[in-house]
DNA sequence: ATAAATTCCGTTAACGTTAACGGAGATTTA
DNA sequence: TAAATCTCCGTTAACGTTAACGGAATTTAT
């Protein structure tokens, strides 16, 4: 089976000797004092032109900047936040892991970049909704706005109340970003989320090269919660669908079968009538993260070769990947969208950097053999 | 082409509502002051206690070690490095990019967290060796050992020369660790790098899925620089092989084949050889970073169905990922092997915290959908 | 016995920035 | 013309920590 097929050659490989210094800062750092000294003022003075508050004559500001700017003054953050009396306070409003067990991995980022920012007077103040009950995200909203907070991060799931809360935060001037739900035409600071078409694109050419070509019935199955508004999962189906109408020769039917995720009966009835039938699936694309279902009836079934593919990466998805029933699980590193959006404010907030305003996530493909190294969320 | 296969029913769906909020220290964030009130001694002496400078009787060191305790005193970092005079600095090893572009990557993670801590008063120093001059390695850690900094970050790849330096770092008491390359045995602090057979194994995965089943030819490509070692090459073969030894009842007939890279037309002739054989290829696996060369023969030769899967995001190889002609393209992350490094080295020397010797980077796989999210490192 | 050395500990000036306080000089009000 | 009000600016005490300095009390040496 194994055939050594050598074709080796020597020769002298000469490469030049580099040696890479990262610049040192020439110039001692520089800090308030030497903007006083240097422009003939106090301290106070200088801190008062830096930060706006006034009280400075025209022209004193105009050479304090002008000097601020040829010595290149950078302030000192560390010495910024030891010595500020400002707390800054993060709001979050998201849906209950109870909803979703999937929320549970922004969170995740979130608070990991929120013990990151503790030192800098940053709070995080977490609060969720349900996911089927459009007035606990109203109330939830109203409840942050009243306490003020100084930037706020939120799934705008519901599509009429989130207009209504970001009105409110717009005359508020509070900054806020988007996670995971994007509403376009907003003045929010920034949106970090999937992009879900691309990702069931990536995942239809995944499937089409695991099966063997030829084959003609694909299931795209669609897990629902019905009293609840699903964004990425169409999304992902058209994506999923696209890639065999543009992409490729292999022409297989591809079936939509939507199931309420609430009574797992109907699911294993579809699967049956599926499995029995003369469309026979050589795969199957479940759009979310509920695949560790289908998983399931494959491994009571007895059910191999036939392809599957699924979303995130749930103890149970990660369970059934490992033991070779999933092949591919997509996942869009939720907890760096969490981590993320947390870093967007403290970047506007405090350290005043401009932020992109548009955030895809990665589309990570997990197999049996690197699942290892994405099942813990570091950083 | 399509169709619709729809099961849905409507089930009320009803979740608890959970509110999270952070833990806020109930206790007012206590410092250096207070444990000095509570154990009726001076700041100065709790300082003393602290960092173990000695001049403090056996009772009262007892006294406020047993009160920091009680009252989970953790230092202000943000005071410490403003007040501390101490500077750090890395020095950091790596062969040149000339050597191989690929180590602009962890250099470039390297870089990426020098920034960060450089508030802590952190500094970097880079020096980069030929990767085919072994007096190089050893002339440039001498000059670094010499300038005595706080920690190292190294590639060990030459065995001897570098059991040399770790040695005489060990008796300095320098902590050092290694990047991308492993030596056993050693009081290294850490290591981060690939698990390469690991990645050759999932690789195999993914060109057996990608063929066809029943193919009978896979050609293992191994673009070599004879002058310089090679650790990661054979361990991504035998990973490779090994998959369809152990895992796949599809057996193909799998050759290996070395070329020099400094001579290109080697590969060429080689190609042509295969190509005009009897053993056409249904799928080449290149086990390194030049797998654009092979791209570029396709591309140049009309060669189409053959699955084509390699290493790393050089910007040849994204070019010919994104045209089609590489189907995937497998990474292992090497700006956060460098981020990492650096990062270990700052854990250990300023906030004394224990830090995971060993560490494997994650494996990526990369394609035409995703890749667009993996071209620049961020963080 | 006194002088010298040692042990142990408190005091204090930084580090770079913030923001409250107050004061000199100019301008307006009564 | 004196009092009140503004404008503009300097001074200073924090923030929590480090580390040098020096001093009192105790022990050792002569």
């Amino acid at each position: 089976m194994f055939i050594y097929l050598p074709c080796t050659l020597t020769v002298i490989y000469d490469v030049p000797l580099i040696r890479l210094t990262l610049k040192k800062d020439a110039v001692l750092k520089i800090g308030i004092k030497d903007i006083a000294k240097q422009a003939n003022v106090s301290i106070g003075t200088v801190d008062r032109v830096l930060h706006n508050r006034g009280e400075v004559s025209k022209t004193t500001r105009e050479q304090v900047l002008k000097i601020i700017d040829e010595l290149g003054y950078t302030p000192n953050l560390l010495a910024k936040s030891l010595s500020s009396k400002i707390k800054y306070t993060i709001a979050v409003l998201i849906p209950d892991a109870g909803s979703n067990p999937y929320w549970e991995k922004p969170l995740e980022g979130i608070k990991a970049a929120a013990r990151e920012i503790k030192k800098f007077n940053f709070e995080l103040q977490v609060a969720t909704f349900d996911y089927s009950n459009e007035n606990s995200f109203t109330e939830k909203a109203n409840e942050i706005l009243e306490s003020n907070p100084s930037g706020f991060i939120l799934a705008p799931v519901f599509y009429e109340s989130s207009l209504t809360v970001i009105e409110k935060c717009d005359t508020l001037e509070l900054p806020y970003v988007f996670i995971d739900v994007f509403i376009e035409n907003c003045k929010n600071l920034a949106y970090f989320g999937q992009n879900s078409a691309q990702s069931g694109y990536l995942a239809a050419r995944l499937m089409n090269y695991s099966i063997n070509k030829g084959s003609s019935h694909l299931y795209i199955v669609k897990p629902l919660n019905p009293s609840a508004p699903v964004y990425h999962l169409s999304l992902r189906e058209k994506g999923f669908i696209s890639y065999f109408s543009l992409e490729t020769t292999n022409q297989p039917d591809i079936h939509s079968m939507d199931f309420d995720i609430s009574s797992p009966s109907i699911l294993v009835e579809s699967l049956d009538t599926i499995f029995a039938s003369n469309q026979y699936p050589s795969g199957l694309f479940v759009a979310n993260s509920r695949v560790h279902l289908v998983a399931n009836y494959f491994e009571k079934n007895k059910i191999k070769n036939v392809v599957l593919i699924g979303y995130d990466l749930l103890p149970e998805n990660i369970e059934y990947l490992e033991k070779g029933v999933i092949q591919f699980l997509v996942c869009q590193k939720p907890e760096e969208q969490g981590y993320k959006s947390v870093f967007s404010l403290f970047n506007h907030l405090f350290l005043k950097k401009p932020v992109d305003k548009l955030n895809y996530s990665p589309i990570d493909v997990i197999m049996k053999e690197n699942i290892e190294y994405y099942k813990n969320f570091k950083i």
